[in-house]
DNA sequence: CAGTATCCGGTGCGATACTG
DNA sequence: CAGTATCGCACCGGATACTG
């Protein structure tokens, strides 16, 4: 990656049509929209809990979840089924699983540099409890799957 | 992580003002910003080169890179210095260098998922050549330092 | 080249009220 | 509860012209 020993460059050496993360931005480069994920990650799924829990406008909320479905990153889901109305609620499909390798990603980045105290969660291997990080390793590295993390409160939100 | 045999939460275990990615979020979740410190880390540092690979108004990049500096991701360096005039440019402070590894995760993320023809990069280790990945694995596993990655075009776009 | 200055138009946001 | 409907203002983006 860039540093110091490095030339500077006049030009990207991709285009933006064909980066990943450009084409990323048009998904997820709203901060509404990572909150949503967010909470969608941790089990969050209905419409009013989402409202309460990051203060999301309705507009603002009905508009992102279309366009998260419509992306594939959530699917509209059951619960509370059988009895009188069923209601309907939001989770991560398969697609938006695996946005939680960036997600986690970023957390740890704003945990370490952007946190007072640092940080509230530590990530661990849903079987094993092995502390889990993300990084930069070599690929034939054996990986732990976004859906065997476990993300674990430090302490008091333990509560909440 | 959640997931089908995950009951729903009613609310997050953490609260927004304790979570890295919302934190994050204040500083990043703005396309073009993303888009700059993509350029950033490809080496490009002018205010015209920024321009002609994004597109972005002449307002707009002056604003973000203003919020950039100010977050400590860029710093404003000299380059071309010694003779008649110098001239300024931006490039990643060791904060922002950090920020390489979510964006490595966008990255690969989006090529994986929204690009058409897959990834147009590979990601190795500057020294050895050796492939690379962004992966979760458990803590106490070796990892590359950002400053150990090359980014490498697959093909064509070396060209560029 | 690396910015300022200015300006206008659209729209996204947030508030509030309402509904099945 | 899970949304629609409406609405006004604020602000942000994009264009254009200018400067040291």
């Amino acid at each position: 990656m860039s540093n110091s020993d490095t030339i500077y460059r006049r030009h990207s050496p991709v285009p933006l049509d064909k980066c990943g993360a450009a084409l990323a931005t048009d998904i997820i480069s709203d901060r509404w929209t990572i909150l949503i994920m967010r909470e969608a990650f941790y089990g969050v799924m209905r419409y009013d809990d989402f409202r309460a829990d990051i203060g999301i406008p309705r507009s603002v909320l009905t508009d992102r979840l279309k366009r998260l479905v419509d992306a594939e990153m959530l699917k509209r889901i059951p619960y509370r089924e059988g009895n009188s109305r069923t209601r309907y609620g939001y989770a991560p499909t398969e697609t938006g699983l695996t946005f939680g390798l960036p997600l986690l990603a970023l957390m740890a980045w704003g945990d370490t540099h952007l946190a007072e105290h640092g940080s509230a969660i530590k990530i661990v291997d849903r079987s094993t409890g092995t502390k889990l990080k993300v990084a930069i390793v070599p690929e034939d590295t054996p990986e732990i799957g976004i859906t065997d993390v476990r993300i674990v409160p430090k302490q008091s939100e333990m509560t909440r």
